[in-house]
DNA sequence: GTCCGGATCTTT
DNA sequence: AAGATCCGGACA
C-alpha cells in the first residue's frame, strides 16, 4: 500500500493547460530503466496553448512532429532541439485541440548523481535518458518506463511564480510576453 | 532537393 | 559571445 504509486488520474489531465502546468510543479517524474528507478519533483514548467500561440509547434497546423499534440491529453511529446537536446512535454487539451506542457526543471529525488544537474529542458532529458522513443507514450502508465505520480502536498498560490517563457521571441508581442512559465522555489 | 532556423547548453 | 549539430517545415 505504502509502496503503490499514486499515478495522475484522467481527471488531471482534462484540466485546462494553463492549469495542468501550475499542478505539475510539486508532482513527481519517474523514469524507469530495467530495475532503477531515476526520479525527481517538477519544479518549473510552460503552457503551450495551440494553433493560435505563435511560440507553439503545433500554430502552423497537423504535421508529422506536431501529430501527438492533436491526439487525447496525457500523452508525452518529446522533440529534438537544436539537433542535439531533446524537451519532454506533456500533451493536453482534448483531440484536435493541440496544446502542451514543457516540463522545464526537476529536483532529482533518486537514481542520479549528485553531479547530474536537472535544471534545464534538455539538461533533464539527459539525465533521465529520455528521448524520442517516448514520444506518444502515455504518462500514466507503468509500462511506458516514463510516468507522473502524485503527492500528498500541494503547492499554495503564492508558492507558484510566473514569467515569460524562455527562447520564444520570435513569437512576436503578443505571446512572447504572455506568462506562461510557471516555477517555485519551494524544493 | 535545398535552405533556414530553432521551446538548449557548454565553453570562451 | 559563439559553437555544437541535425531535424522539421517551407519552398522549388
Amino acid at each position: 500500500m505504502e509502496f503503490s504509486p499514486k499515478l495522475l488520474s484522467s481527471d488531471f489531465f482534462s484540466q485546462k493547460t494553463e492549469k495542468i502546468a501550475a499542478d505539475l510543479l510539486g508532482k513527481v517524474l519517474v523514469r524507469r530503466v530495467g530495475n532503477k528507478e531515476i526520479s525527481g519533483i517538477i519544479i518549473e514548467t510552460e503552457a503551450y496553448l495551440g494553433t493560435q500561440d505563435k511560440a507553439c509547434h503545433s500554430h502552423k497546423g497537423l504535421t508529422p512532429r506536431t501529430k501527438v499534440m492533436f491526439g487525447p491529453a496525457g500523452r508525452w511529446y518529446v522533440y529534438l532541439v537544436y539537433g542535439m537536446y531533446y524537451c519532454l512535454n506533456l500533451v493536453t487539451e482534448p483531440e484536435g485541440n493541440p496544446c502542451a506542457v514543457l516540463i522545464r526543471a526537476l529536483k532529482p529525488i533518486s537514481g542520479v548523481a549528485p553531479s547530474i544537474k536537472a535544471d534545464g529542458p534538455g539538461k533533464l532529458c539527459k539525465a533521465f535518458q529520455v528521448n524520442g522513443a517516448f514520444n506518444n507514450k502515455e504518462a500514466d502508465n507503468l509500462n511506458s518506463g516514463l510516468y507522473l505520480q502524485g503527492q500528498d502536498i500541494s503547492l499554495l498560490p503564492r508558492e507558484i511564480k510566473k514569467a515569460k517563457r524562455v527562447g520564444v521571441d520570435y513569437a512576436g508581442e503578443r505571446w512572447k510576453n504572455r506568462l506562461l512559465r510557471f516555477y517555485t522555489e519551494k524544493f
